[in-house]
DNA sequence: TCTCTCACG
DNA sequence: ACGTACGTGAGAGAC
């Protein structure tokens, strides 16, 4: 009922949906949300299928699953956070993972409603950083144009936009800043071409133009990508802002497929690494902070860039602004790049997110 | 126990 | 011609 291998076999053996049919490395058919939302003009089952994916996902990790873990002294969830799982130094939750609650879809939000306060007296807090990883990119790359639209604080992608497509920001229609975000993540993670036109549907052409333009409008990231390999190849490691190391031994490997993931391994982990600094050296803040003024007020979650808090409603307005100035100031990025954090409050987890 | 898929950032 | 976007954890099915 839920076997890919099944589903593979009659889509592509019986009903023959796709002659090109992707495997995956076992040779199986590749039965993904990605191929089979390819293959839904051809056949309307495709869409049951994920719908039913969608369902069976949510009920099996989470409707069934999350009740199971409440813990019978405290009648709450509590997950267990590794410090020592993660290679950029991110934390890790298990047990359950509270840091992959759904929150996309419909029926997910409907899940994460059921995360609330303790009382009535309390309300859920969540606070998180705005494009944290962006303003690091732009921060130790120095880029000035990236630099400039933080520090005035425009919207990232609209302000990229602007420049890949050579028109006035107040000019920017949905479409171009729906490309320009996909191109400002792919930065992140050091896609190509090929991964751009795969996401957005495009021409690899086309792709290639837009990140072409971007590379000119943006010239120092190019050169911090290009740097920081060259860093990683001759040292065999990259490092976070505050200097911590992450080994990359496959960074001069002959091997073409091997040496590029290792090298977008060097491209993100410091990024991605200094975003989990930021945000640890927050929470530190946080606890000396709310001990200092004795708040009754705690720190339930970290989600890598998202902090949730279960406050007493009486101290919601002072506690507010301890954790924005915490967040704001853990760590100050090169290039005067601000860090901004936003804050939200409410009688469950969607709608103080 | 491994593989595939999918939830999140 | 090749493979092609980073980091996790969990559940179901296959073996």
């Amino acid at each position: 009922m839920a076997s890919p291998k099944q589903l593979g076999e009659v889509l592509f053996d019986k009903m023959q949906l796709d002659p090109k049919a992707k495997k995956t490395k076992t040779g199986q058919y590749a039965t993904g949300e990605d191929v089979l939302a390819k293959l839904a003009n051809q056949h309307k089952i495709c869409n049951d299928i994920l719908s039913f994916r969608e369902l069976t996902k949510l009920k099996n990790t989470y409707v069934d699953a999350l009740p199971e873990l409440i813990n019978s002294k405290t009648g709450r969830v509590h997950t267990s956070y590794a410090q020592a799982v993660a290679v950029t130094g991110r934390l890790s939750s298990t047990s359950p993972n509270l840091q992959n609650i759904p929150v996309r879809t419909e029926r997910g939000k409907e899940i994460r409603k059921a995360f609330i306060p303790r009382d009535e007296n309390h309300v859920l807090v969540s606070a998180d950083y705005s494009q944290i990883e962006l303003r690091i990119v732009a921060a130790i790359s120095a880029d000035e144009n990236m630099c400039a639209a933080f520090k005035t604080g425009k919207d990232i992608h609209t302000a990229t936009a602007a420049k890949v497509f050579n028109v006035e920001e107040a000019d920017v229609t949905k479409e171009m800043r729906y490309k320009a975000k996909s191109v400002n993540f792919g930065i992140i993670y050091g896609q190509g071409a090929f991964g751009l036109a795969e996401n957005l549907g495009i021409s690899r052409t086309e792709a290639k133009e837009i990140i072409d333009n971007y590379k000119k409008q943006f010239p120092n990231i190019q050169k911090y990508m290009d740097e920081t390999i060259n860093f990683a190849k001759e040292t065999g490691y990259v490092e976070t802002l505050m200097g911590r190391k992450r080994w990359l031994k496959d960074i001069t490997s002959a091997n073409f497929t091997v040496r590029g993931f290792a090298e977008r391994n060097a491209i993100n982990s410091p990024i991605q690494g200094t975003a989990a600094d930021m945000i640890k050296l927050a929470m530190i803040k946080i606890h000396h902070a709310f001990k200092a003024r004795q708040f009754k007020s705690k720190m339930l979650l970290q989600v890598h860039d998202e902090l949730v808090f279960d406050v007493l409603k009486e101290e919601l307005e002072l506690v507010k602004p301890v954790i924005l100035e915490c967040m704001q100031n853990a760590l100050s990025l090169p290039n005067d790049v601000p860090a901004n954090a936003e804050i939200g409050e409410g009688e469950n987890w969607l709608v103080a997110h």
